[in-house]
DNA sequence: CGCCTTATGTCAACACCATTGACGCAATGT
DNA sequence: ACATTGCGTCAATGGTGTTGACATAAGGCG
């Protein structure tokens, strides 16, 4: 018994960091491990399948330690947002192939009956919880998405993308674009990531809309 | 002269509209355009370069006749909003690959100006204007890119991720996962988009944020 | 022990895909 | 009238996921 599970996931995950996204085929999977490519269909029913697992060992190693009882609920929704992100950025190419899927594997059940947990202690009832939770950890996925796509391009790409605000945007006509003349100086802003000034609005709001504690 | 760029723009755009996600190829599209698949490298480097034509023209039609000066900053940002995610939504294949650009075009542009000129009409000083446009735009980006990726899905596995919260979800053990036990009725709400509880969230932060209009 | 079943990896093949370079043809400008 | 250029075709290369038949080894059991 070659093969198993993990052996595989551990060895797309080398892959793909090493390699970039494209590397994660079947075949060059197959070749890493020694094996034939058809033998991954032995343990994952397809690409995707496998592709979900990958997502559910990174969700899984992020979350590893979390123990959100021990303090206030906005922070540890804030912890669970900051490592989901950490997660995927550290895989940024696994992260733009699987940051939107469900995975319906144990490490995200797990996740999200943690984050349902902390927002029913806020106060809110089931369904707001539920509805709240979604819109909290897409938010934090689509984000991590963002940030990972843009991480896992070519870096002169990247770099091109930068300078875009720092250069190209900032010798617009003032006449056409007011706005932009006028915050000229702040526009290198815009390179970043924008995910942590996006977290704290999303908590301040649960936070405002929150019927109350019951620590 | 058969082919021209928007000739080949619009077969993709009535293609994927028709056929699904999948029909994007050079191949689908060659046939549909009543021509060699390698005619189209005529008019486009590779089918990246397609793809951002594509695009392009998705963002132009999206935000055609938007006039934020005629409301309140609040419902222009909301309507932006919703505009950007129903363009990209309608084009989930294309989306999924171009939400995290940077297009540097025309369309951009605009869009930036006005946003920033929006926050800067609530009453943001500069900086915080574009910090908080930045932070507004990348979690509309970022849930636009989730449900597109989402409706770019094979239809079986789109389903499967909609029962997944359904089925699966619902039948695991209660001492396990206390809070998905109690919130079971209401998990189905994970299966649609949250974008719209999202975008309610950040608008009433920055609402919250805000040091005054300035209408 | 010997047989039968099951698990597991191999192999060849199918049907796609993007991309490239050589080729022919027709129109255009000189 | 001739050369050049633009444009579509053709054939080929090398990649992809997936499948079904085959071989081989491992246990279970009479």
């Amino acid at each position: 018994m070659l093969l198993s599970e993990d052996v595989i996931v551990d060895c797309a995950l080398r892959l793909v960091g090493q390699h970039g996204p494209d590397a994660l085929s079947v075949r060059r999977l197959g070749a890493a491990l020694g094996c034939d490519p058809s033998a991954l269909y032995r343990y994952f029913h397809n690409t995707d399948d496998l592709l979900l697992a990958v997502a559910d060992r990174i969700i899984g190693d992020a979350m590893a330690g979390f123990e959100p009882d021990r303090m206030p609920w906005r922070d540890a929704l804030r912890e669970m947002a900051l490592r989901i992100h950490r997660g995927y950025r550290e895989q940024p190419r696994v992260a733009a192939l699987a940051a939107y899927r469900v995975t319906r594997r144990h490490h995200e059940i797990r996740a999200v009956d943690a984050g349902i947990g902390l927002l029913r202690r806020a106060g809110f009832g089931d369904a707001d919880a539920v509805r709240h939770y979604s819109a909290f950890v897409d938010t934090v996925l689509g984000h991590a998405a963002l940030d990972a796509a843009h991480l896992a391009l070519p870096p002169e790409r990247r770099e091109a993308d930068v300078r875009a605000w720092t250069g190209a945007y900032a010798e617009l006509s003032d006449a056409d674009h007011p706005h932009l003349a006028a915050a000229r100086a702040e526009l290198p802003l815009m390179a970043g990531s924008s995910f942590e000034t996006a977290l704290e609005l999303i908590l301040s709001a649960l936070d405002a809309a929150a019927p109350g504690d019951t620590p």
